[in-house]
DNA sequence: AGGCCCGATTGACATCGATCAATTCGGGCC
DNA sequence: GGCCCGAATTGATCGATGTCAATCGGGCCT
């Protein structure tokens, strides 16, 4: 379990420039969060943070996916939100929550970049960049977090699958082939289903089209998938 | 129906000056917004805005209770946010997002105040304060979304009503009596039940030592019920 | 190439919650 | 205080999904 924690290399740098967080920034306070960021390596199951503990960095995911979830009273438990490369999460940005509500998990090995919350805080009171981007990110998570509600609430299993491909299927495809970044198991737990609950979804979408091969997934009949 | 839309009198610029939203604007952003503002009165069940319109409001609830929802394909509706007076909803702050990406309906009867989002933008931009109750707001709007999804997922029925009323209980109490501030109807959406399972459930809380009587709910012991 | 191991699938079952229908309750109004 | 309508409860049933157990399969390592 690599745990070294590190300057930004160049390249890591051009990673990070590129994210949807920090393209939009001043050049000012890029060069200043570039400068402070430190660059760690986990390994996959890794424990970045868990629940309860002091909530002081913010992070942006430079390669691999994350698992944020909490836990029940009787231990099991739920993922909220899986994050991939260029996300950022723990935006722990007003100074009343001091602990992380919630835990986050290497689900891979990963590659990702520390940031001190309370420095990127007092950024964005002299930087508006800086405030604009905090407000971008948080307004597309609390969007992509409602989504993931409704979809909960209104939606059955193999429909929920079908979204997933669908929303990474081309708009016009009338057949489409997708591969999956991520472990089933992952996919399973942020679409709030057990493991065995998506393969009985995607048997259920044998019928309209839907075959599975590992990762790789190939839908016949992209528009007949829409009626589901 | 009443929809006229007016100035703030001075008492609504008082209650709008007391919300979490407003409390730490500087003096100079606060007159500016409440000057701006659009006072409307609608009566129980008016719609605010739909799915899909032209989203060019920002709200914020002086009075009463306001349903968020999106309905499925199939006309079935599900609530995933509740608004209660002094909460501000559609903050569609990023020029980006156009259009409603859900809708809005009067639980009641209601007064709330209409401010134009392009107008809290621009000030975001030149005035910190603003800014910051925007990051403050986002903030705890994804914590609590996260915390209903999470719920969702975790808990059971029962578990969901008894986690409300203990959110509600003074937290050292033996017992405690409730009055909910709205129909059971409201209270089934936002937990994500039918009404049916919502009174399913206070029954099977009728062991924990919870009754019921009309929105009126004794809790005879508040640390029982924690154990659920 | 073979074997091993973890992830994925399948089956059987139990449970939860949605739905539909039939009462009952409660609160607002006269 | 009584009436009445909408809201809430209760019952019966069904479908969806979690859980546990057994098996299968693919990828990876040697």
């Amino acid at each position: 379990m690599l745990d070294k924690s590190n300057k930004a290399t160049t390249r890591e740098r051009g990673l990070l420039a590129k994210t949807a967080f920090m393209r939009s920034l001043s050049p000012n306070a890029l060069a200043t969060l570039l400068d402070s960021a430190q660059i760690m390596s986990l390994a996959a199951r890794a424990s970045i943070f868990r629940e309860g503990e002091n909530a002081q960095a913010f992070y942006c995911l430079l390669t691999g996916y994350v698992r944020l979830y909490r836990m029940g009273k009787d231990g099991r438990q739920a993922d909220f939100r899986i994050c991939g490369p260029g996300d950022v999460f723990a935006e722990c940005l007003i100074p009343q929550d001091a602990r992380y509500p919630y835990s986050a998990q290497a689900a891979e090995n990963i590659c990702l970049a520390k940031l001190d919350c309370r420095e990127v805080r007092l950024l964005a009171e002299r930087d508006a960049t800086v405030a604009n981007a905090l407000i971008a990110t948080l307004s597309e998570h609390l969007r992509a977090t409602t989504e993931v509600l409704v979809n909960d609430r209104l939606h059955t299993a193999p429909q929920r699958v079908a979204d997933y491909l669908l929303e990474r299927c081309p708009v016009d495809a009338g057949s489409a082939s997708i591969r999956l970044p991520f472990q089933k198991n992952l996919l399973a737990g942020m679409l709030g289903l057990a493991p065995e609950a998506l393969s009985r979804a995607f048997s259920a979408l044998r019928r309209a089209g839907v075959s599975v091969r590992g990762r790789v997934i190939q839908i016949s009949d992209v528009k007949a998938l829409r009626e589901i």
